[in-house]
DNA sequence: CACCTGATTGCCT
DNA sequence: GGCAATCAGGTGA
């Protein structure tokens, strides 16, 4: 399986009914966000989809609530949620509006910003090999909740690295419902070695 | 209103 | 591998 962007917007026509292809579409593509200055930004690495009234993993399942609300967003918005009370996880909302669909990133490899990453880490390893752990290096937090990942603070590259990558299915991670659907995403050649470090 | 669970992480044994 | 941290949402009395 392959996949790529060529240029054209992710979230138009057709493709932004389809919550799966979007997700590994999303993939080898760059997230970051600028604050004081200071640039840090990874590439996503690992994916999962998740649909909305027709997903019962997906918190939109129940429909709408404060939580959720930016699921029901124009795609393109960011929706950041706290798990496990202690921990934000970021999505991208994809189209169309009102259906609540949504792209959770769960991990990424740091691209630009290490040290600044670092120090929001507290570690120097496996600074965004996970949802939580994405956020914090990215200084992702609640307050970033349903901006807009073209024009917000927090944002998302129109085309990949272009460096080649081969896509891994396989189940969600985390969820006791609808764990039979392999909507996990993962971008298998991507080490951060070939990338520009700094 | 009380209780339980969770789209996680990191430290402990 | 086990488990605590920590809290909002969902569920039910």
């Amino acid at each position: 399986m392959s996949a790529r962007l060529d240029g054209a917007d992710p979230w138009d026509g057709g493709l932004s009914s389809d919550v799966q292809e979007i997700a590994q579409q999303l993939l080898g593509r760059r997230l970051s966000t600028a604050f004081d200055g200071v640039v840090t930004e990874v590439v996503i690495v690992e994916t999962e989809a998740y649909g909305g009234a027709d997903d019962p993993a997906s918190h939109a399942y129940r429909g709408p609530t404060e939580r959720n609300a930016a699921m029901y967003e124009k795609p393109g918005t960011l929706y950041v949620y706290r798990s496990y009370g202690v921990h934000w996880c970021a999505n991208v909302v994809v189209g169309p509006p009102g259906r609540a669909s949504a792209v959770l990133i769960r991990g990424g490899v740091p691209l630009t910003g290490h040290e600044r990453m670092r120090e929001r880490r507290g570690r120097a390893d496996q600074l965004a090999d996970g949802p939580g752990k994405l956020c914090a290096a990215l200084g992702i937090t609640g307050a970033h909740n349903g901006t807009s990942l073209d024009h917000g603070p927090v944002r998302l590259s129109p085309t990949t690295t272009g460096d080649p990558f081969e896509i891994e299915s396989g189940p969600r991670i985390g969820i006791t419902r609808a764990v039979d659907r392999p909507w996990r995403f993962t971008a298998r050649g991507i080490d951060g070695s070939s990338l520009a470090a700094t």
